[in-house]
DNA sequence: AAAGAAATTTAGACAAGCCTAAAATAATTT
DNA sequence: AAATTATTTTAGGCTTGTCTAAATTTCTTT
């Protein structure tokens, strides 16, 4: 059994991976919220484990050990997530702190009944693919609403869980994954990008366009 | 915050409490599977925090305040039990494993949805009573199995979930809280207790009659 | 290329919770 | 009542995961 600190760790490296090519020890000191000095400490132990490889000096890279664990336990935060959603009505900017502390106490056989229970979706109430069993996750082309050109139809792909304020706000406009929109204009100066939704037009700022991925629609 | 082992301790000591009356370290370190000595000293701290009294030597016992956290956890855990059941068909056997569990990252705002879809529940899949969110809880005049005369006609309250085999066994004869049957007869030399369910005879070990709460049913 | 800044690691400490072995106290037996 | 046994506590240690302060290495700037 992995404690739930060594279970955060894989998590989080699978994550800065992810986003950042490269896994440093500050980005992890910093994503985790713990001291660099810590992260140095908990790394060699995750290698010493065999579920990371580290060079002094130069980041950490997961084995397939390693990412393994880590998608089980995106999985588990994934699917409690839209479990929150579906079942029991959770509003969609607090499933992630729930789920960040049940992802830890998932047991297979309940992660089973859950999967069942929502006919095997693949992905999360924010978009985020929900990584399989057999740990594979679909993979889709996107980019953030902050690079589209204006007068484009997109849908939403994905939206950031980093931060509730931010979720509650698209809740009110009505942006959710798979909403369609338009891309009216990309004000100067960094100013907001003009979206149109079932006719209403609503104003985004740049820094929220950032966390906002979308696709092209098919138009 | 409290911890996970603190949380332990209390719902620990409030059981002992329940069911000896007395609650001494001996009982604790049994209970909880750890040494004597690590019962000693977390009973120092649960004192310091003013959440038991303890006297050298003489069992320990819960403070309002220690008891108001002790029923919180307990009623997390049958909550959860039974939400288990109920939503997602976990077997009544394996209930109380998972909800060992969840019953210490179960917030406040959960616990109260969990509840409204149960419909406000007063006992959880064993028949054990749930804590109600003031604190109070049901009480009911019952005994053991063991102890019915027989050619009585009884009504089971509460089953212990102490033992996943015994729940197993119970299930397989369709003996559950709320069912109704006849003491045949107690068979000599501590031998089974026969009981009649639904027509068909089914022989309980007093062991297992030990563990099963019953009252007199309205004949 | 050398100096300064930034990132990383080492060294040493601390809190929580557990352990074993030994000492102290209480309960039971003779 | 003394001796034996059982229970509880004390003393001292271990592991996990964290911290700060200082040392080292790497990167960046000039």
């Amino acid at each position: 059994m992995l404690s739930q600190s060594i279970e955060d760790y894989l998590k989080a490296i699978y994550e800065v991976e992810t986003s950042e090519g490269k896994v440093s020890t500050n980005a992890l000191s910093e994503k985790l919220g713990v001291s660099p000095a810590s992260v140095t400490s908990m790394v060699k132990k995750l290698s010493e484990r065999k579920l990371i490889t580290h060079k002094r000096y130069q980041g950490v890279k997961l084995t397939s050990a390693g990412r393994k664990i880590a998608l089980e336990i995106i999985r588990h935060h994934r699917l409690v997530e839209l479990y929150l959603k579906e079942a029991l009505g959770v509003p969609w900017d607090k499933v992630h702190q729930e789920a960040e502390k049940w992802e830890h106490v998932l047991s297979e056989d309940l992660e089973d009944r859950i999967d069942e229970f929502l006919g095997y979706p693949v992905t999360d109430p924010h978009g985020s693919p929900i990584p399989q069993r057999d740990g594979t996750m679909i993979v889709r082309q996107c980019s953030a609403l902050e690079e589209v050109e204006p007068d484009t139809l997109v849908k939403v792909v994905e939206v950031s869980d980093h931060d509730p304020e931010l979720l509650r706000y698209l809740g009110t406009i009505g942006l959710y994954p798979e909403t369609e929109m338009t891309v009216v204009s990309k004000q100067p100066f960094k100013g907001p990008i003009i979206v149109q939704m079932t006719g209403k037009e609503h104003p985004i700022g740049r820094n929220a366009a950032k966390y906002i991925l979308v696709e092209k629609a098919g138009n």
